[in-house]
DNA sequence: CGTGCGCTTGATAATGGTCAAGACGCGTGG
DNA sequence: CCACGCGTCTTGACCATTATCAAGCGCACG
């Protein structure tokens, strides 16, 4: 199946937005959640010196695939992206969604090749960190090193929130977790975190979270009907946070 | 740090055993799949010298445990651990077991604070790598701070196929791909890739593939039955390596 | 105005969980 | 050395959750 957007080989001609390419670490209104996060600004200027903003991505779009050369880690900037395997019966496995202001790409340090495929799921601005340069700074910057070793570190840690939710919870747990977490991370960003917008389908939903697109339907059917959410296709409202958490059931 | 092995009260003159003692990153015969793989041999002494080497963990003992102040990575010299997290329902979620050579802990550096629990399967004996010291040790061999990237980069790849295991494979898949990782990890140490004992009890077995413990049963008794295993309680063979992948169904 | 994709809902089936009982192995103490 | 007891493992019968299969709806897009 091929999904092509406006392939317009006609145009050519792109007009960069230079609103658009005035951003900076500086300036953006993500560093602190991101990496610049616990620097100085000077040092800041230098991490900016080597992030590359290249045309954002349009939806479906690939940032990377599973086995291309690993260059860079990625941020995003807007925008959602997916990560995910594809296992050699074909199938897919969604390793994870990204938002605005997360690190993507680190699972590629470890051989050189990205070990996880990336592509948008609507349009999306990315900052790309070439590794190598990273790597440089790093020594320079103690906080920058340490920085990326948390960031790595999150990462094993929200890894393992999945896998115990994966491991442990039933249906109606692990979609209530996701949209805790994505409420949270809206939060985050100074997002609604009782409204927002699911920028994937069901499929991926479901993916993730090792279920049935059948069975995530079914479990927002149940939410809705149980007051806890309201659910007008990718459009989610939490009327119940409480009833939510105590549905998802993680405490943590 | 102080050395006590047999603290016999009254005599006050230990004897510490010259043997165990003078293990070092240079002649440890696991340094091609530890820390140590990719420095030269001054930096390996200099490694060496931030390196703990204490006394050795009995079954059942806590190396760390959730919530404990993160000070250091741990590595495993000989025995097994199995890292787990408690669920706030008191669950317990087994994230992975560690074997000699391979490094745990990492999980703890992006809150300052263990993640989990880290437990010993049988006797075991561990390096303690204080972190701040390997951060420093890390501004100033490259090497060093490359290979460190590319452990917790790894570490999240292996959490990832975990993901997609539980996510997307059956009891039988689950349990044979465990069988094979195992087998090749004892590859890497120059061990039987084909005969083994396995250190860790069919409940955790269960928790760690979000499987109970008649299933993990059922399935190894479904494989016996099938020659592609001997199974003994903890003593394993593989009968039919080729059998077992093409039930483990990976392919990676 | 149709076509297709994504979503929902229902009926049925299968995988693995739960509950229960018994076997086996191991360490302790008589 | 044997008996006991406990913990771990195995096996069986039954049940529940979720997958599968199938059909229909609705919105977006051509």
């Amino acid at each position: 199946m091929t999904i092509h957007l406006a392939d317009t080989g006609d145009n050519g001609v792109l007009k960069p937005c230079t609103h658009e390419y005035q951003v900076n670490c500086g300036n953006c209104r993500l560093n602190s959640i991101c990496l610049p996060l616990a620097l100085e600004s000077d040092d800041i200027k230098q991490l900016d010196d080597i992030i590359q903003r290249s045309k954002p991505l349009q939806k479906n779009q690939h940032l990377y695939r599973e086995g291309d050369d690993f260059q860079s880690v990625f941020a995003v900037r807007s925008g959602t992206l997916k990560a995910y395997k594809t296992t050699d019966d074909g199938r897919e496995q969604v390793t994870g969604f990204y938002f605005p202001g997360e690190i993507l790409g680190m699972d590629g340090i470890s051989n050189n090749a990205h070990a996880s495929s990336a592509k948008a799921l609507e349009t999306a601005a990315i900052c790309e960190i070439p590794f190598s340069s990273l790597e440089k700074l790093s020594s320079l910057m103690p906080n920058l090193q340490r920085h990326f070793f948390q960031l790595m570190s999150r990462e094993i840690t929200e890894d393992q929130q999945l896998i115990t939710l994966l491991s442990k919870n039933s249906a109606d747990e692990r979609v209530g977790a996701l949209m805790l977490s994505i409420s949270t991370r809206n939060a985050r960003r100074k997002l609604s975190s009782t409204q927002f917008r699911l920028p994937m389908s069901r499929v991926d939903i479901g993916n993730y979270l090792g279920l049935t697109v059948e069975t995530v339907s079914r479990v927002f059917s149940r939410m809705q009907k149980m007051d806890i959410l309201q659910v007008d296709n990718k459009e989610i409202e939490i009327l119940d946070l409480e009833g939510l958490r105590t549905m998802a059931n993680l405490g943590r």
